[in-house]
Formats: structure tokens, C-alpha cells, sequence
DNA sequence: ACCTGAACACCGTTCAAGT
DNA sequence: ACCTGAACACCGTTCAAGT
């Protein structure tokens, strides 16, 4: 039919993640579907596949906006520095996830097919995250490597965590239950690696 | 059409769950369906909701014979005690995810709609990995609540990096980078533990 | 009693046909 | 040049109709 041009590409792309990313948020993430978006936003299925690449890269423009947004979360309630600041950064991830568990689990849900690589825009974006916690293990060890290589091991680990804790195969209760075990990890690692 | 009766319902439960790891295993999670498996088996859809109560029943008849080949082929390389055989399991851990990556992911990649619990039967076999590392955390605590704790925080841990690390969110490249973290994980919280 | 397969209500993806 | 929506090839789920 017809040529609308009632929204530019830009904002018909802003309407399109926004409305998905309502849709996560309200019914999670196996309700959410490129259709359910066209309809709720009034247009054809045909427009999302105009302005996304595919299903995975239309998914992947929704949940860049929540990873920024869970990275803005955590650095505006890191004050403090060093080890308390790790702290800090833990407590902000399990409440992140815990307050808004659709949006968040979705970052772990879409499963890009066989070994697609993630696009580079995206990937990015988490690698912020573990620059994030190595600067402040920095404050902590004064070598690079080793600050490098204990950020990914503790936020890899807290991710484990927060997860098996989250979807109930951790047999405990609760986001109190997620943060005695990181306490655990955190608190043993660091003396850990001070020895 | 006609009651065929080739197979008993057992034999059919099995036929089905054979071809769908064959699938998973081949193909990856994304492109195992019902439809697929009732086709490879010579049956029809129909059929399989005869057998499975839903989608989700299936995939979980599915993974629990992957999660007890993995539980087994870990107790099997766990000679040692005590620390060495943490080490052990957490080593067969990502060899089993290494060697075993699209039936290994499939045990995460599935999850349950919305909230719904794991049934008892599913959830008892996850159950027995926990036991299992607790077990060889008692030989080192002594203290029961401690070795439970310490042997989620681990276990959970290994999980996370796991995960990241094979999906490729850690930067890193490989099994043997993931054995470096774990290392370091373990090494460091055991220290800890121990102070 | 048991199994089928058509029917239903959805999907993601493509692209000829319209303006 | 841009957008549509029908068409295609799939899904999971249900259940009346067959043997």
C-alpha cells in the first residue's frame, strides 16, 4: 500500500524499541515478538524488517538500551573507592536485576544463534562494565594484569550467582540469599589475592 | 487416523527424547522444535503432546539426561579429596561444556515461562551437583552451613564464568582461559576460607 | 483406549506490487 | 525511494474424528 512517512527511520527505530522494550518489561522476554511490536505501534511487520536487520539485531537494539541503563544504575551508586566500591557495584547488579528481572534477564535470554559473534556497537558496550570494576581493582593490586584478570573472575562469578540464585536452581530464597553468597565470594577472593 | 501401537508409550518417550538430543546436539538449542523430533521419529505432533505434557516438559526430558551424563562424567574424573577434587570437578565442568557445548548451553538456554517453579524431579537432579561439591567442602570446613555455602558461591561461580566466557562476553578466547579464571577463583577464595 | 492430523493462532523473513 | 501486506515456511497447542 502506501508510503506513510507519518515518523522519520529515527523515530520509527525509537518507537519500535521502546515499544519493545515495554513489552519485555511487562510480559518478559518469551512474550516479546517483532509482530506484537508492529502492532502496538501501528505499523506492518514490514517496516521492523526495514529498519532492523533481523529478529536478533532488533533484540539487540532493546537490550543495549537496558545495559546502558543498568551500567548508568551501577556507576551512580558506586561512591566510594576500592574494595568498597566492588561492593558497591555487586549490590547495585543484584538489586539492577532484582527491580527490573524481565529487562534484565533478557540480556541472557536472546542467545545470538550457533556462534554468531556479537556486532561490535554491542560488544562494546558490555566491555564498559568490566573497565568499570577493573579500575577499581586498580585501587586495590597496582598491577594491571592482576586487576584485569580479578574483575572478569568476580563479575563473571557474581553474574553465575545472581543467575542460578535468580531462576531458583540455587535452592535459596531471595535477593538477601543472592547477596550472603556474593558477600562470600567477594570478602574470601579479596583476602585471597592480599595474602 | 490409526492407532498404530508400533511402540509402547515408553518406547515412544524414549524414541523422542533420542532424537531430540540428536538435535540439540547437531543443531544447537535455537533450532530444536517438537515438530522436528515427531518428523524424525516418524510420528506425528500429535503424538509427542500425547506423550510430553508441554513444549517445556519435553525440553526438560530432554536435559535432565544431559545434567546426569554431566553429573556423571564429573564424579567419574573426581579421584582426589578435598581441594583437588573441587579442582577436579570444576575442570570436568568446562570440559563437559567444552566438548559437549550445544547440549551443555541448551540446560541454560531453555527457560521456564515467566515464573513457573522447576518440577521436583527436574529441580532433585540439580540438587545433587550441590550435594555432591558440598561434599568435598566439608573435607576441608568441617562446618556444615560453611561448606554449603561455599560450595554454591563456587559452584555458581564456575557456572558465571563459564557462561560469559564461552558466549564470548569475557574477552577472552578458549577453554584454557576459562580455566584460568576458575583457577584464580578458586585458589583465591580458598585461601580465604581459610585464613 | 489410543493416535491422528486438521485447525487455530501465532511466529520470522522475503519481496512483488503499489504510491 | 519507500512502505506495505500477502506469501512462505515454519512454530506450539488442541481436539473431533477415526480405528
Amino acid at each position: 500500500m502506501a508510503r506513510r512517512s507519518d515518523h522519520s527511520r529515527d523515530e520509527l527505530r525509537e518507537m519500535a524499541v521502546n515499544a519493545g522494550q515495554e513489552i519485555i518489561k511487562n510480559e518478559g522476554f518469551s512474550n516479546f515478538s517483532a509482530r506484537k511490536v508492529a502492532r502496538n505501534i501501528g505499523y506492518t511487520i514490514g517496516t521492523i524488517y526495514n529498519i532492523f536487520e533481523s529478529h536478533d539485531d532488533f533484540i539487540l537494539h532493546i537490550n543495549i538500551i537496558t545495559l546502558r541503563e543498568m551500567c548508568g544504575f551501577i556507576a551512580e551508586n558506586t561512591t566510594e573507592t576500592g574494595e568498597d566500591a566492588i561492593k558497591q557495584m555487586v549490590s547495585s547488579y543484584i538489586k539492577f536485576a532484582q527491580n527490573d528481572y524481565n529487562r534484565w534477564s533478557a540480556l541472557f535470554e536472546h542467545v545470538m544463534p550457533n556462534n554468531t559473534p556479537l556486532p561490535d556497537w554491542y560488544d562494546e558496550e558490555v566491555k564498559k562494565i568490566f573497565l568499570l570494576v577493573g579500575s577499581h581493582f586498580m585501587a586495590i593490586t597496582n598491577d594491571a594484569e592482576a586487576a584485569q584478570m580479578a574483575s572478569r573472575t568476580i563479575w563473571a562469578s557474581v553474574h553465575g550467582i545472581c543467575q542460578l540464585g535468580m531462576t531458583g536452581k540455587l535452592d535459596i530464597i531471595g535477593a538477601q540469599s543472592i547477596q550472603e553468597l556474593t558477600d562470600s565470594l567477594i570478602e574470601n577472593y579479596l583476602k585471597g589475592i592480599k595474602l
